[in-house]
DNA sequence: CCTCAGCTAATAATCGATTTTTAATGAATA
DNA sequence: TATTCATTAAAAATCGATTATTAGCTGAGG
């Protein structure tokens, strides 16, 4: 019974999804570029069917525009826009965060102190930026986690990527980030008290810092 | 200066991804069920490779479920998952239906009564059912275009996607959807009055209903 | 000069064939 | 009788080449 439950193994199309959505989200791409298929082919040695079965995907997700005979270009980026994904993880974050407070057990609580505690080691070793990505990430799934809405996750996941494609146009700013955390802290506390109230403010104030250096990397970046 | 902006043209992928996209919607494949790709090509008359695009672009987009090495299926119905969509309607159409309210200009009320107007008529007109489909739908759309937000009206636009596969289960109804044509009229009337509470009210009563309904179907036919 | 047709080079989209992986079958073993 | 393994059939994924479309260029005509 070698029943060992893969996550939906793996192909180059698959593969080739996952370093593109990574290398989007972190402004590989130059915003409003168009991209050079065959050169992608070569960059990345992947075929033409994965390659263009990604950019589909990528395309639907919302990671890239696909203008059908001219192929596929980077999203730009806009003031307008930025603002629209931040009212929308207010929104849907909060809601989330509120479901999640409720309905979350001991195990939730657990995983929260867990990618609290992995954050925070990941922040002091100052190298490794992409683990931090990924433990960031993780932080705010968990946040959210048990809120009961697949598709509440799968909204909020989206906009983390497109949210991030501001954040990540600037250099990582270490007072900011010292602020953030002691945040991320707070809101584990917060959670851990099912003080549904007072984690939904600070999950706000924690989005609009978030949001002013979006905002602050996008006007000096972007 | 031959400007007309063309929507994008059109690639054999993209039609056959609108044409699946239609079936998967209107219930033309059992939930749960494993597509064969080769039928598919034969049966839609259209190439492996964009149609395998356009599979990619589905499972992207929710429609699909996609299996590495082992092809695509159509998602499983529950009532667990119908509840979290007409949930997620409730919250998301709700808030973009009292933006839309604020924001919608002299077009927008004339776009309001001239997509009634049209449904009503298909409704009266028994059969082409596809066409009410469409009509439907885009009075929805219009509801809560002027919303301001592009994120949510995307979001808003997926859910009514997976919600419609929950509802076109069953046959039409011809009482029930009498009265939800009714609130189709009072919805515009209040959007017009620019009643922003009493729209909102009863824009929840009709998803309510709508969910009841989809429920029906789900219980009889799924 | 500017515009626009016609040509050409570059790129996107698609096809047909091949390779890889999974699912189905059935005999061999515990 | 259930389980494992090998074999084969079916299906998915990928490749390499071809076709269709667009974008860039050039020179004629207004």
């Amino acid at each position: 019974m070698n029943q060992y439950i893969q996550p939906s193994a793996s192909t180059a199309s698959s593969r080739i999804y996952d370093v593109l959505r990574k290398d989007l989200v972190g402004g590989r791409f130059a915003a409003g570029e168009k991209l050079a298929i065959n050169a992608l082919k070569e960059h990345y040695q992947v075929g033409l069917s994965p390659l263009r079965e990604a950019l589909n995907k990528l395309a639907a997700y919302g990671l890239l525009i696909q203008e059908n005979q001219r192929g596929f270009r980077v999203p730009t980026l806009s003031r307008d826009e930025l603002d629209d994904i931040a009212q929308m993880r207010l929104a849907l974050e909060g809601m989330a965060f509120e479901q999640a407070i409720v309905n979350g057990d001991a195990a939730w609580e657990a995983d929260l102190l867990a990618a609290e505690h992995r954050l925070k080691c990941a922040d002091i070793t100052l190298d490794k930026d992409d683990e931090w990505e990924k433990l960031h990430t993780q932080f705010h799934r968990t946040l959210v986690a048990p809120c009961g809405s697949v598709w509440l996750l799968r909204f909020i996941e989206q906009l983390h990527d497109q949210f991030d494609r501001y954040r990540r146009l600037g250099p990582k700013m270490p007072v900011i980030r010292q602020e953030l955390d002691q945040q991320h802290h707070e809101l584990v506390e917060l959670a851990l008290k099912r003080d549904a109230q007072a984690a939904r403010t600070l999950l706000d104030e924690h989005i609009r810092k978030s949001y002013d250096v979006a905002l602050q990397c996008f006007l000096e970046h972007g």
